[in-house]
DNA sequence: GTGAAAGCGCTAACAG
DNA sequence: CTGTTAGCGCTTTCAC
């Protein structure tokens, strides 16, 4: 009977799962007595269409539900509104602040987060961008200025707006907004020197992994040598960052170099368990030994002594890298691609 | 020349942005020597592929430096290998915990996820279901058993598995891993009552849309009642938990109800908080106020006096929600779909 | 302002 | 084990 259908089965009947009753563009023009055109155009920008038909449209879409398919509009248009943001950790408070300062813009912009997590592996990292990409993302947000050359490559090739976030240097593959984390090492020591201290010790979390961490490092031994100090002994840890482990650090260090008059550490929650072990150890800080932090945590301007932190501003940082993303997104020139958003020194109590 | 093709234009040659030579599966197939269709299983189920083709298709694979367009993947079969996962909030310390532990199983099985951010309103809890729900996922990991009656319309039609977390109840719409707050809060008060405090004050953040914080405070309520007390005044801050919201409260009660002998707080940051403000005034702590936390977060233990609280499975929460998704995806029974992780008191010294 | 036709790149469902 | 065919649901062209 049929001609070039043959005797098969009408189409896929059951195809997969869900797809039964699935409403569509078609459902809704056909209702609204119009092309799917129309309704496309309707929904995505109402100008273009008469504001009768619109109201037709629109009743039709209450009506049946409809609501659309976000993979075949990408897979047409190759834009999903879609922003992977790349981060190398959770548990580290840092990246929380940050992903909400970005969210805070993207979903006002009607723009979806896709999270990934390197665990500070620049391979994992690869593999993440690689996967993002075959999304057809709208733009990429990522940690860091240090990747693999084919991380950097994909990024470049995929000619969407790229923000690299945190650290501030140097050629980035598109835009960036950060810090230097050398010169904020840089200024924290200088800071210790001035205050007298000669025996600075440093403590980090698996500074083989965080590379700015290890650039907070550098700084402090920049400031060092340009005292003409040697400073003391610089530890990195073999866990994350966390209060505990900056406990254990202290612990560790009193037995090594007893000399020691002050510690910087790489993070403020670290730098807190360090505050709190001198304390319950009866060590005076900053009398006996000095302590100071890094991020301007929130808890670590209530503890007593205070904590002579850094502060980094991180909602600010996701804010605008995600500011800078929308920007270029609808079309306009992105004032500056390169911005470095700096850091606080709050002198408080503990060095 | 041409037949069917006629004098047109020979399809979209600058389609779009990056569209213009762009490697699909059709052109790894032309340099192995294959059908599409081999190519694509050869990628996705290599042992249905005979060796030797497997290797020749890998071979153009990397040549040709092909990625999968995971959009036409996902509307050809309607799987995207895609998890939403729904949390109120990324500044209370307690989701970060839960995410990693669900990114920690859903990045091992390739299965990423969509971060949605409600800001503890439903409103926008169901704005974001509907939008993540038109990527088709394979599965949602969503926060409380609360919803608007039309989000649980729409996950349940998606016959997708569906994983509510955090809390534990009754009528999930599908899965559920969490734990009884209500149960939380009245173990914590029975624990203050058989301590000997008569005035117990509760403070808690933003409860008009912290339901859960909310039901920590009706467990207290149901321990006072049991016990044929009244209790102390219950603080809903206006502003979402942290450190200094419990230092301020604790001004505030003093103020109010001098007479309390103990503060429950539904979050450790604030409980800590009002710890330290307490030292701060030389409020003995527990000898003139007792202090009690929620949560069990790494720095409560570190303080002095430790602060008592109630230990929840943050990880553990993340981890088992992702592994009944991923089991149920795997077409496996999953044996228990409402798992209560329970709780643990941590009798410390600030109460 | 509106519509018709032609894919986006992939995979399900067959047949071989 | 492999290939052919026909869409997934939308948007891009291009004509009206």
């Amino acid at each position: 009977m049929t001609t070039d259908n043959g005797g098969r089965p009408r189409a896929g009947r059951n195809r997969s799962r869900n797809r039964k009753n699935r409403v569509t563009v078609k459902d809704v023009a056909e209702r609204a007595g119009v092309g799917t055109m129309t309704v496309s155009r309707a929904l995505r920008s109402p100008d273009s269409v008469s504001a009768k038909l619109r109201e037709r449209i629109e009743m039709a879409v209450a009506d049946l539900g409809y609501v659309p398919n976000r993979l075949a509009g990408g897979l047409a248009s190759s834009r999903t509104r879609t922003v992977p943001v790349i981060i190398p950790s959770l548990s580290n408070a840092v990246f929380p602040d940050i992903v909400e300062g970005i969210s805070s813009v993207l979903q006002r912009h009607d723009l979806q987060i896709l999270l990934g997590n390197t665990q500070y592996s620049l391979a994992d990292e690869e593999a993440l961008v690689s996967t993002f990409l075959s999304w057809s993302p709208d733009g990429v947000i990522i940690t860091g200025l240090e990747h693999t050359e084919r991380t950097r490559r994909m990024l470049a090739a995929a000619d969407i707006p790229v923000v690299e976030i945190v650290e501030w240097g140097e050629a980035p593959i598109d835009m960036n907004v950060g810090l230097s984390h050398v010169a904020a090492g840089r200024t924290m020591g200088e800071y210790l020197i001035g205050q007298g201290y000669r025996r600075i010790a440093f403590v980090g979390p698996q500074m083989d992994r965080d590379v700015r961490a290890a650039k907070r490092l550098a700084g402090l031994r920049a400031a060092l040598a340009a005292a003409g100090q040697e400073g003391g002994p610089a530890l990195s840890l073999d866990r994350p960052s966390a209060v505990r482990a900056g406990g254990d650090a202290i612990s560790q260090l009193l037995g090594e170099a007893p000399d020691i008059d002050a510690v910087f550490f790489a993070n403020d929650d670290m730098a807190v368990g360090g505050l709190l072990e001198c304390q319950r150890r009866g060590i005076a800080v900053p009398g006996t030994l000095a302590i100071a932090g890094f991020n301007g945590l929130e808890f670590s301007g209530e503890v007593m002594p205070r904590l002579t932190t850094i502060l980094t501003p991180r909602h600010e940082i996701g804010r605008r890298a995600a500011e800078m993303l929308v920007t270029r997104l609808a079309g306009q020139p992105v004032a500056a691609t390169r911005v470095d958003v700096g850091f606080t020194l709050l002198r408080r109590e503990s060095a």
